[in-house]
DNA sequence: GAAGATTGACGTGTCAATCTTT
DNA sequence: AAAGATTGACACGTCAATCTTC
């Protein structure tokens, strides 16, 4: 994760925490989403949401957006500038998982790998849903 | 880890940096060790250490010692308090990886697993060495 | 009153600068 | 000058309190 978020920073130009935004709005409809469903996603608290919000939009990368209907809600919206940022560092992203993790692996190994890991992953988000 | 994490701190009373420094140590021949050497093992700044060991100290864990030979360095020392800590806080961390981890993975799988991930690890670790 | 987002106080880590000893 | 540890300034996250809208 080191190796990967370094090269994130150093060939994209961005924090992961930044690509994790770009990521899971990029994967909405409309390339928009509200704060607290985003927060929930890339796993940072609300608050500290706001702030990475902030500075993203201070860079041009996405705006906030009223939200029809519901005047409590932000909308938090890609920009075009974002998503050629997004795709810019998607490719370093991928091309780094590939070289680093997937590479070393068989295609047998690979599959057995996320199989267990998905049962280890499906039992502690079980136990985190009923404590 | 944020499970395991949580469980050390509810039934141990002991942040996971805390318990990596009674490991470490634990794991040295007198329970001793260098600052320096202390704050590599666990992957700290030795600015990082510093405040640790000085809380760890005031909680009655650790001691620094001066080093023989060398006024410059500083020893920490685990003290009778400390190894009794690490010896339960062991426990709850070794039951935890047991129930949430090793349990869901057959014999041949953690071994498996364990195998392809060294080989994800070495790679990381070569890379790093020669950047 | 509860949902949604923001603000402020605080904890924990890194990095650069400092101080001592070699 | 270089090794070892500490200090101070700062970045980034969480939690509790606040403000607005439902």
């Amino acid at each position: 994760m080191e190796l990967l978020e370094a090269e994130l920073e150093a060939e994209a130009g961005l924090p992961m925490t930044w690509y994790d935004v770009l990521l899971h709005l990029h994967e909405r409809p409309g390339g928009r989403c509200r704060m607290g469903e985003l927060a929930e996603a890339i796993v940072l608290s609300r608050s500290g949401l706001t702030t990475v919000v902030d500075r993203m939009e201070e860079a041009g990368l996405l705006q906030r957006r009223l939200v029809p209907g519901d005047r409590r809600a932000v909308d938090v919206a890609l920009t075009a500038a974002g998503r050629r940022r997004f795709a810019a560092a998607a490719a370093v992203h991928r091309r780094g998982i590939d070289e680093h993790f997937v590479s070393h692996l068989s295609t047998a190994e690979g599959r057995a790998l996320a199989r267990a890991l998905e049962r280890v992953r499906d039992a502690a988000r079980a136990r985190r849903a009923t404590p």
